[in-house]
DNA sequence: AGGAAAATGAAAATGATTGTCAACTTGTGG
DNA sequence: CCACAAGTTGACAATCATTTTCATTTTCCT
């Protein structure tokens, strides 16, 4: 339903769209360009990361900033979500927060502030790694 | 009440502690650097990121990624809080949210993780930039 | 086929932040 | 009062993720 991002779906765009399907957790555009490698797939770093900023501003993937700046992303489910962070080992659950939403949007319209956006994230230790 | 950070309170860091007090917005290292500059007081660049860091270690200062990746910091009220951004002027509204910050343990400690902490910003365009 | 627009990727550039290290301060014990 | 060790500073180089550049290649359309 959602768009499918490319103006052309070249092999390199399907690559990291594939690469992105493989996966679960967070990945950097360099892990993502490493897993390529792995598989044979021949993909600049540099297409990697206009892929990912492709799918990003089309609204097919989540981003994350790290505390050390790096930009992690994972395909988006399409529901509207937040992240419960594992420091430790890097786990994540996905986590929905009709309350905050809400919350958010009440609190921006009472300060006049229009054409909202948020970030949430939580970050914490999971109990495997306590 | 808050410890006051520095294990040696030099001029520099004062320097900066003081200009973080003139200020309400959040501002990177380089603009306050920049202000030190323009109020006569010498301090090495280096020594105002190390300051910031201290001071956001000792819980001194509010620190916030931009979206470019930069770094903002601000004196901290005591009180927990997030931030409503404009995202044209910058300008921020400190806001409270109990329901948020109750939810987000809610949702943690159901998920088993434990030492929480939790991002939370808002964007957005205000009344006057509209 | 043929040309224009889109896409690629290697290499250089950017830009915030951190590391290095020699010189400088400051507090303390003698 | 003084020397010394530990804490600090700051100019500069180094990192490192990301972006630009730009010449080359691919793809789409007619």
């Amino acid at each position: 339903m959602t768009s499918t991002e490319f103006r052309r779906p070249t092999r390199q765009r399907k690559a990291v769209a594939s690469a992105l399907e493989s996966i679960d957790d967070f990945r950097s555009a360099q892990e993502i360009h490493d897993l390529l490698k792995q598989r044979g797939e021949r993909v600049g770093l540099t297409t990697v990361y206009r892929a990912l900023q492709a799918l990003w501003d089309s609204g097919g993937v989540d981003a994350l900033r790290t505390d050390e700046g790096e930009t992690l992303y994972r395909l988006c489910s399409d529901t509207h979500h937040h992240h419960l962070v594992c420091r430790e080992c890097g786990r994540t659950v996905e986590v929905t927060g009709p309350t905050v939403e809400r919350w958010a949007d009440k609190v921006a319209a009472e300060n006049g502030f229009r054409d909202l956006s948020h970030t949430l994230e939580i970050f914490g230790t999971c109990a495997d790694c306590a």
